[in-house]
DNA sequence: TCGATGTCGTTCGGTACCAAATTGTACGGA
DNA sequence: TCCGTACAATTTGGTACCGAACGACATCGA
C-alpha cells in the first residue's frame, strides 16, 4: 500500500480536470479514513483475531454484545454498523461456533435477542486487552490529545452524515426517482 | 448507527473488565476510523455511485487507474488498498461495463496492464467531480485546517502500520507458526 | 540449456455485505 | 373478529474481499 505523494497526486488532477476546481483537503481526509481503516482492521485481523478464528465484524458484534449485555439483533446490528441482513449471517456464524446465543424476545414474537455464552465471554475477557493493545500500537504515533482531537474530527464526520446524508441524497436526485442499485437482489418491478 | 456514549462505554468496559487497564483514546479513534469509513462509504455509494451502477471499490479502481494511466494491475491493486486476487474479479467487472481495458505487457508475458477506456474517461471527468462534492459535504464540519490535521494522523496510523505492523505481528506470535486462516481456501498441508 | 527460484495474474473456497423481497408477528380501528 | 399497517428478522441475489494454491513466465547460475 505504497501511498502516492499527495503533491503528485494533486498535479495529475489538475492535469485531468484543468479548470475544475476541486476539494484537495476534503479529498486527503476521506482517503486516508479508507486507507486507515483497512490498515487497522488488515493488521488486527492478522495479529489477534487470527488465532481465534474470528472475523473483524465478527468481533464487532461480539463486542457490542458483550459490553451491552443481551439485546435485540437490530440494535446490535446498528451498534456495530452493518446491515440486519448481514447481522443474521454474522450471528450465524458466532453461534455456530458456540459464542452467542439467541433467545427469543419475552414479549414480542417478532424480535431476537442476542447474548454471549460462557465460552463467549471468557473468551472476551482474554481476547479484548489483546485487541485493545492492537488499538494502541496503531495509534502509536499519536499522543493522547490528537487521538482526542482525530477522534473528534472523525464523530463530527459521522454525525454531518448521519444528519444530513438523506437529505444530500433526496436534494442529488431532485425529484427523480431512487436509481435501483444494479447489484444484489432485483427491486420488483 | 446510533452511536452509544464514549462516557458509558468506557463505564460499560470498566464494569466488565475491573483492574485491567484500557488505552481509551487509542480505542476511540480506532473505532471512530471504521464508523466513519461506513458511513461515508454508504453515502457515497447511495448518492453518486448508485446512478451509474459502480461500488465503492469499482470507483476507486478507476479513480487510480485515471490517475496513473495505464498500469500494471498488481500496482492498482497495492494503490487502491485491495488484494490482487480481488482486483482480478473488479477489473473483470469494469471491463465488463465497458470502462477498462486489459493489454498484455510489451515484455514480460505475466503482467497485464490496466487502462481506461474512451467511455472510462469520459464518465470519470463527469464523476469525479460529483464525486469530489460529496467528499467536500462529509467533511464540511471540518475546517481545511482540521482536514489536513486529521488527514496528517490518519496517514501516521498507516504509516505505523506499514512499517512496523509486519515485525509487531512477527513478534506477537513470537515463534509460533502464523496460525492458518480458518475461512477460505485451505492450506495444503 | 536447463533447472531452481521467484514473481506475475488467476482461480478457488469461504465469509462478509448490502438492499429488496419475503415471512411472520403486533396492534390499532372498523 | 377481521383487516390493514407497521415493524421484526430472515432469505435472496448479487458483488466484494481475503489468502492459499496454481500455472505461466522470467531470470539467474551452473
Amino acid at each position: 500500500m505504497t501511498q502516492r505523494p499527495i503533491v503528485e497526486t494533486e498535479q495529475l488532477v489538475k492535469a485531468k480536470l484543468g479548470e475544475i476546481p476541486i476539494r484537495h483537503d476534503q479529498m486527503a481526509v476521506v482517503a486516508n479514513i479508507h486507507r486507515a481503516a483497512s490498515a487497522v482492521r488488515q493488521h488486527v485481523e492478522n495479529s489477534v483475531l487470527r488465532g481465534v478464528d474470528l472475523t473483524w465484524t465478527g468481533f464487532v458484534v461480539l463486542w457490542v454484545v458483550w459490553i451491552s449485555g443481551e439485546t435485540e439483533t437490530r440494535l446490535v446490528a446498528e451498534e456495530a454498523g452493518i446491515s440486519k441482513g448481514t447481522l443474521t449471517g454474522v450471528a450465524r456464524t458466532l453461534e455456530s461456533r458456540g459464542l452467542v446465543r439467541r433467545t427469543e424476545h419475552p414479549s414480542d414474537g417478532r424480535r431476537v435477542l442476542l447474548a454471549l455464552t460462557d465460552e463467549g465471554e471468557t473468551l472476551m475477557r482474554t481476547l479484548f486487552p489483546d485487541f485493545n493493545a492492537e488499538e494502541a500500537f496503531v495509534a502509536a504515533p499519536l499522543s493522547a490529545e490528537e487521538c482526542r482531537a482525530t477522534a473528534d474530527a472523525l464523530r463530527r464526520i459521522v454525525v454531518q452524515v448521519e444528519t444530513h446524508g438523506e437529505d444530500r441524497r433526496l436534494e442529488l436526485l431532485d425529484g427523480a426517482e431512487p436509481a435501483p442499485r444494479r447489484s444484489g437482489r432485483r427491486a420488483k418491478n
